[in-house]
DNA sequence: AACAAATTTGCAATCGATTGCATAAATAAA
DNA sequence: TTTATTTATGCAATCGATTGCAAATTTGTT
């Protein structure tokens, strides 16, 4: 019932609790042979660290808090999953959140990792976000914090970022290879950088070659399967329809596919559709869905990275560094016009 | 840079830190004058509690534990969408981990969050988790322990499952319904009861309608995408094919379909399929995947709401429940083999 | 052998909040 | 007014591990 404290060890080896805490710690200052005798008798004794009174002794949790706005997508589950790798490796406990794109409960769970002390935090800010104390609660403390995917100008930190520019003007590059000349996009909120950075690539392609932007093929919304349909719906309103559609996600895609074909449109050769992150349902739909690939696993890994590098780096950080992913573009029939 | 204590408030306001501590907690023995005066000097000071100092001492920490085999699983993220939504409500913190249905991570993580004291945990084990002292841990310490989905038998504790053997008997039944006379199952790990219980109402379908069980017709996998490619290869290579598949899940279904397609082989005119779980992708393949929901979302509620009440309750608990949850049958294109 | 240096170990304070028990103050009852 | 009650607050110990500094022990050097 009651808990074995290095108290108890101390007093069956005639060690001092000092000494025990240290040679369970592997300080080097121990002896070899005290260690080892400490260590075995604490295994026997069946003795469990406290973990509450060394926390809060040392001030360290050895938790790292992760924010996301949703766990059930592929690219932040990837992400996570990158996240724990390193975490769980480095000794770290991960705890994770996810703000359902809310920002009253973003601001609540990162209050709340704040009071639990998490050693840093990664956050992807939920898309209502545009006030920022919740998350200068930890930069003003210089609490190690990494922003990854959808991340904040305002802030210093180190942030892992999807060259999603890039990857939205290969993208649109692309459609226009295919023979696209009236190219729409379904974009997220502008106030995510990520969402205007896909749509500023896809007017750059579309320019670059030399098309016109059509505003009316432009519709932003917040990227959810119902919000999709409204927008493929209006952009076929237009008196001349687009002849391709480049969605800011896999989501929007799957609803313009679906949407187009209930209206016997056929894609790709009516309209070419080209998605956004790969989620696991774009290669399994009729037709197969073009997407960009974004390394969530390894954004994972870098990010985890960082913050822990900063964790263990006492004197505060100074240097931020953005660190920018590739993108691939996987091409599927949902845009492969020409010929197979 | 330096913290607010407790102390220093009673200090500026003479009090002692008794008294503070107390109103702070709205303990009623504080009268409401000194409260009121002593919440609004705290907030005028930025005092921000220490978790780590109260976490310690009262040997509480507020954090569920959740153990799930993956993430990125509809079902699973559904419910912990709905542990959340209870735990936030009941002032749970909740540390979501994945074990990757690895059973070492597994026993990993149940340690680390015992270390962590955590108040309780809510787990569905791993495929390969066939031992079970890293969960006596916490039955044995009369830690709140709840399992869903896949549970333990051998412990004691609340459980919450979806009526596998129902939903399956079910499904048989419909495709037997639908004319289907030779049944093939693609099977999960018997070692867990989900899937020996999907089996079982699979068996019992196809008995009770007058039908044979056929050996070479069920194949037990790990359910992978990959190995329901395998399985299904398999089934195939029989003399007679079956003309009917109910997969455990809809990974594998969507195994099946894929393979029988490139095959040439339809579904669901020559084979139909169902999956189990109602994955997304399940409705937006074509065909789209009949399947069988599972409330995943009320389970997470259900989990969280019996760990809370276990928590709050000083007096162990001796009377455990098994709670099992309805499923519903979704027929979809790939077990329509009559008319539309 | 005497002293310096290096190696081990112990003392005791500390982290910040909580809580049983005692005390003081205010109110009610006799 | 005195005593009994109730109400409000304070004292001081406590949770278990960590750590700076001091002390003790061993080893090394001349």
């Amino acid at each position: 019932m009651l808990e074995i404290t290095i108290h108890d060890i101390a007093k069956k080896l005639n060690f001092s609790a000092s000494t025990v805490s240290r040679a369970l710690n592997n300080n080097p200052i121990i002896s070899e042979s005290t260690r080892k005798l400490i260590k075995k008798t604490a295994k026997e004794m069946g003795y469990r660290p406290n973990t509450l009174a060394a926390n809060f002794r040392t001030k360290r949790t050895n938790t790292i808090g992760v924010i996301l706005p949703l766990i059930n997508r592929h690219f932040f589950s990837s992400v996570i999953s990158g996240i724990e790798e390193v975490a769980y490796r480095q000794g770290f406990t991960v705890t994770i959140s996810q703000s359902n794109d809310n920002f009253e409960k973003e601001d609540k769970i990162a209050h709340t990792l704040f009071a639990n002390r998490v050693d840093g935090l990664i956050i992807s800010i939920g898309m209502k976000t545009t006030t920022f104390d919740h998350l200068r609660l930890f930069s003003d403390k210089n609490l190690p914090l990494v922003f990854f995917d959808r991340i904040v100008d305002e802030i210093k930190a180190h942030k892992i970022v999807v060259d999603d520019f890039g990857g939205s003007y290969q993208a649109a590059k692309h459609l226009i290879d295919e023979g696209a000349k009236n190219l729409a996009h379904i974009g997220g909120p502008l106030n995510l950088k990520i969402y205007k950075n896909r749509q500023d690539g896809f007017c750059k392609a579309v320019k670059d070659s030399g098309l016109e932007v059509n505003k009316s093929y432009i519709i932003n919304t917040c990227l959810t399967r119902a919000e999709g349909t409204k927008a493929v719906e209006k952009l076929i309103q237009n008196e001349k329809k687009p002849d391709a559609i480049l969605c800011a996600n896999d989501t929007t895609a799957l609803s313009a596919i679906i949407y187009l074909k209930g209206k016997g449109i056929k894609v790709p050769e009516d309209i070419s559709i080209v998605g956004f992150s790969n989620e696991p349902f774009s290669e399994v739909v009729t037709p197969s869905i073009s997407t960009i690939k974004q390394p969530g696993f390894i954004m994972g890994q870098k990010a985890a990275e960082l913050l822990v590098k900063q964790i263990n780096n006492k004197k505060g950080t100074t240097e931020f560094e953005t660190i920018t992913m590739p993108t691939e573009l996987i091409i599927r029939d949902s845009s492969k016009k020409s010929h197979s």
